[in-house]
DNA sequence: CTGAAAGCGCTAACAT
DNA sequence: ATGTTAGCGCTTTCAG
């Protein structure tokens, strides 16, 4: 059995109330109490037992970052950044998987994490509808990945899609392409017809959306006529990116700029052009989106859109505190978008198309 | 406020007793109660405060997973499989980072994790003495990823360093490397000394010590001389690699073959070499560990030994299961090994050297 | 098959 | 500055 309050307090002969006071760090307990309890505590190796201590105060220090799935390693960065910031702020932070379900997202946010951690941060797979968001979070402490159609009570965090978008089509026009197209699709999402009433996009939807709007706007067609003539529609990894490449070579290889929507995915794309004897960026130009670590070391290296992954993290980490040490007042909710810088590298070099 | 047992019983007309029965599916409870209890919990969006079910059962279905931090993708994809392999078991996996710092896993694994979890696998970032284990885990399930130099009472999970480490060397030999090189040293762990009285060494510890132990086989050299003559002595990621290859080239290129110790600084490797005009196999054969995704697609593709994580995972969740199951009983500790493969790809392709 | 009572380990409110 | 009391939401034990 592990030590509790109660042994530590018997130890250091006093009650386990001032004990826990002094555990804590609370004023109103002498020098000498203190030291004395502290002394017992290292002795008998306490440790708080959280799930009492949430159980009673409804705080833990930990917070919960929930994600569909490790692999991306856009999400595995995120979380060194988001447990650096967490600690830094006293907290810890937990990551949790919804191996890209729906229903696991919802028992993961509604029953195992909402009882333990003070507050969460999701990147959803679902397209929740405002009122599902509401049931399913209740009134703890939120941050969404995404965005909304409609305003609603949670914060939220975001890449900026439109702006990353534009200059990545705006960097391949200037490097010399003429005729581009977009990688990747909303194929992840499990729900790929977006259900009636839904108010919340994923970041593949978002990001999707403006890379078709960018299109559209560009060669003055409507968004359909975008998605039928200029999208190799793909899955957002690299195995999608090499069935993309092949995809675009029995194509014939119809564009000179390729955006891809996601840095896997570019990566995967450059090995299948490469195993076929096509050259980037003299045959066709690619940039990605995210800024991963591994675009920086490929052959040829990946220009990308990187994302300020830090100041996400930070973002998320004090919208979060503001909600969690205020949960009395009234808190509006924010949007925060965060920045982004074009990397520009190998893969989008100008040259002989 | 989140809606509790008794607002279910209350709205169900039954007890608060016969309804946490209801939930759980415990056999002694009517269809006809078990059916209107399900309905009511439902209507009112019902979930299980894993907090309180925790405090008063010792069991949450949750299941954590400690490690240094998630950049590795090594770390990431076992992360993957962890979480299918805990979820196909019930329950469901958390993943926690100690930032490479020994007094955050400590406090992880002392009090965050252990009040919370009904078991975990640690990845450690410090070097334990099997006392300080024991202190620290006490009678929770729990298994280790590494190994013991002395056998102690948990249950551990490894790579096969050895097997993996010869086979490596043995291929870059066929291949016809003369002169073989380690890349990697133990830099990341922070205790650069391992502590008087420590018996559990860390994943990087481990390999480093058995491709040490399978040069000095090799060249019929004592373990020091190796470490001073053929070890490129950097951490275990791309940048680390990208400053082996630089460090290779200012030392005159000493060696045909180069086996790393990670994946990543592998692919670190190739970034460098190929910025300085190497070329790989023909100059320098290149071998990687673990297996990771991106390995598969670099530029020219990565040998490695790769770790099978699947079946990694699935050891760690049934020796998990073994002992959260059957906590009465006594069982004893239990080693598993897993399994790799070599893949032999484009960097250690056999020709001119 | 169902319910009443006790208590997991802690913290908050209230004495003293 | 310290102790006493109550109770967070659940599961367990035991009585009906």
């Amino acid at each position: 059995m592990a030590t509790t309050l109660k042994d530590v307090a018997r130890q250091a002969g006093v009650s386990h109330t001032t004990c826990s006071a002094a555990l804590r760090g609370l004023p109103n307990v002498s020098p000498r109490t203190r030291k004395k309890v502290l002394a017992a505590a290292q002795a008998l190796h306490y440790n708080t037992n959280l799930s009492a201590r949430m159980l009673r105060s409804n705080h833990s220090g930990l917070i919960s970052f929930v994600v569909p799935d490790l692999s991306p390693t856009y999400y595995s960065m995120l979380s060194v950044e988001l447990a650096r910031e967490a600690t830094s702020a006293g907290m810890q932070l937990v990551v949790q998987q919804s191996q890209h379900s729906a229903s696991e997202e919802n028992s993961i946010i509604g029953s195992a994490l909402s009882s333990l951690a003070d507050g969460f941060f999701v990147a959803p797979v679902a397209h929740y509808t405002d009122e599902d968001l509401s049931m399913l979070i209740g009134d703890k402490p939120a941050v969404i990945l995404g965005d909304f159609t409609q305003t609603t009570r949670y914060d939220r965090v975001k890449s900026p899609n439109s702006e990353g978008v534009n200059s990545a089509i705006q960097h391949l026009r200037q490097q010399g392409c003429t005729s581009i197209g977009i990688v990747g699709g909303m194929t992840d999402d499990k729900e790929a017809d977006i259900p009636e009433g839904s108010s919340v996009l994923t970041l593949q939807g978002l990001r999707m959306h403006a890379a078709m709007d960018a299109l559209a706007d560009l060669y003055h067609e409507n968004r359909e006529s975008i998605v039928n003539e200029r999208l190799i529609d793909v899955g957002w990894n690299s195995d999608e990116g090499i069935r993309a490449a092949n995809l675009f070579m029995e194509a014939g290889m119809p564009y000179d700029g390729l955006f891809c929507l996601d840095d896997e995915i570019a990566l995967g794309m450059l090995h299948g052009l490469h195993e076929a004897g096509v050259r980037v960026p003299e045959q066709v130009k690619i940039i990605g989106f995210n800024g991963i670590r591994h675009s920086a070391i490929s052959t040829p290296t990946l220009s990308t859109v990187e994302v300020d992954l830090p100041g996400m993290a930070s973002a998320v980490v004090s919208l979060l505190r503001r909600r969690i040490e205020h949960p009395d007042v009234e808190t509006l909710p924010q949007k925060v978008t965060v920045g982004t810088i074009l990397r520009a590298r190998e893969s989008t070099a100008a040259g002989n198309v």
